[in-house]
DNA sequence: CTGAAAGCGCTAACAA
DNA sequence: TTGTTAGCGCTTTCAG
């Protein structure tokens, strides 16, 4: 199990080869200007590969003076599978750039930020959230020279609320109920969405929306349907997919009926949605774009170049399906 | 933005306190053996506080020949909150041991995960199932001396399906159902639950589980359904809650009822499980035990140790709801 | 009790 | 065209 294994270093292969190290070096990394013979550029690719030769990851940041590292710091909320590809695709958007992501769970218990920023020693690092002025400070002192939180929580938040109520508006519903998560993790990004909905109830003209939070509880869940139809609520916007359904159990535990009593649309679309009864409208948004453009302003703050000031397409759009 | 900030080496300690280098190493490291005046590891204390002073993590790696990073491998499966519960806790338990965990989604497109191991220097890399060898040996090389995979697939997994089946069992069934994910990253683990159910049906000298496929598609539940009770099956086992939630679209559509028609037992306890309709009986685990386990594990052969072979108590337990 | 020096593996100047 | 040297920041002998 613990073989020690002696890594195979520069000089090994330059060993190998017959050549000096700086000439694996040279050879390896392609460094631009020098010309090596081909023979001897052959007989060190050929080194190096066959002794499996890596260079060591350390040495070369501790020379470069950063690495290619990345850090994601994904808060302590249900990571949806929306937020798994995400990741997903941010990581390959860096990895177009020869930039290694890597994620930390932010947990109460766990270690601090800064502490794993510098233990891989990353050169950027990407949140979720705004970091407070103190976590930034003492990020860029763990050696991360990029701190970028995701502009999650800002207008494309409020854009998909703003979908929603839209959707529901045109349909002809009148009077919008709102389910507030009960998670208090989630409750910035639910207030955000709830923003959008109210904003484009007022823009219709209507009443603000009727917000209740809604736990992940059955009876609770129909307290507040309960509620809605009382106040003549005839369709709910929910904070995400998982709050959606418990809305969608409190219709059932009711005897009423979605989308006939109450219409629901949700957000995220997480697999259940589909199987939900009924089946659940809900708002999805594309992952890829704003992946892809995080990517992009890692990479420029890095080399410090500008940022390209292009705002990603979130392209947020409804889900039809059985509950609205 | 790209402020460079200097970095604040020992050096910068040591000027700052008016001693050497290796006093201030000497001091923060807590060097055995090593007697420093009270007075002298004040003001190097003071000093480090005050410039706020981080080691250098690759100086330090590279110096020590090791680092204290692990690196968890997730397969490109959704993570549900059970999965990212699980790494929360790993995480815990490693910072426990000083060592800090950071997790790589293993994508198609991304880094491979040797790429990732060289680029963060992880000293130990954790998966959730077993390498291949050449894996093993590319990890080695990228410098990683403890290549653990979960034993997630193993027993622990059968266990959970056993304890579905029996579930099942104790309440009169006799003719079990197992609902197989459709998705192929999964598989590996239903398969090995559907091996704990199969055996518990063995153990009670009922015939084999039907296994069937159930995507998340109310149509193919619900067909999937359709064969169950065409083979007198009374009580199915699903693979996870997402599948059990798909089961139950499948009898609601069909016109039947949950348990009365067709009991469901899921797994992992997702958020939804309890409002489904009806709510989900379903096994739980204790992820807590188990990642302390796995960190002593990685602990043990960082260390040359030879890992205690107590298994974690892993103790999955029912939570009974509506649906059996 | 403290400091000087060596060296981890790498690469960028500079010399040959 | 190739090799020699220096140094990134740290810790760890070994002298003083």
């Amino acid at each position: 199990m613990t073989r020690p294994a002696r890594r195979i270093t520069s000089t090994d292969v330059a060993r190998a080869a017959g050549v000096s190290r700086t000439t694996v070096s040279v050879v390896l990394n392609d460094a631009p200007g020098q010309s090596i013979p081909e023979e001897t550029r052959r007989r060190v690719m050929e080194a190096a590969e066959r002794l499996g030769y890596r260079p060591h990851a350390w040495a070369r940041a501790l020379r470069a003076g950063r690495s290619d590292v990345a850090l994601l710091a994904v808060p302590d909320l249900p990571i949806g599978s929306s937020i798994s590809r995400f990741i997903e695709e941010l990581a390959t958007a860096l990895a177009a750039f020869n930039l290694t992501l890597v994620t930390h769970l932010e947990g109460a218990h766990g270690r601090s930020l800064p502490d794993v920023c510098a233990s891989v020693g990353a050169s950027a690092v990407i949140g979720f959230y705004p970091f407070d002025a103190d976590t930034v400070q003492a990020l860029r002192r763990a050696g991360a020279t990029v701190v970028l939180p995701l502009p999650y929580e800002d207008s494309s938040m409020q854009q998909v609320g703003r979908m929603q109520a839209g959707h529901l508006i045109s349909r002809g519903h009148r009077r919008i109920g709102y389910a507030l998560t009960a998670d208090a993790a989630l409750r910035p990004m639910a207030d955000d969405r709830l923003r959008g909905v109210a904003g484009a109830c007022a823009q219709a003209g209507l009443e603000p929306p009727v917000a209740l939070t809604v736990g992940l509880q059955v009876p609770e869940a129909a307290q507040a349907v309960r509620r809605w139809t009382e106040q003549s609520v005839t369709g709910v916007c929910a904070f995400n997919d998982d709050t959606a359904i418990a809305v969608l159990a409190g219709i059932h535990e009711q005897g009423l009926r979605s989308p006939t009593d109450l219409a629901v649309i949700g957000a995220d679309d997480i697999p259940t949605a589909q199987v939900a009864i009924p089946p659940l409208t809900t708002v999805v948004f594309d992952l890829h774009e704003i992946a892809r453009d995080h990517a992009e302003s890692v990479v420029a703050g890095l080399s410090g170049t500008q940022p390209r000031s292009t705002p990603a397409s979130f392209n947020p759009r409804v889900i039809q399906r059985a509950s609205t």
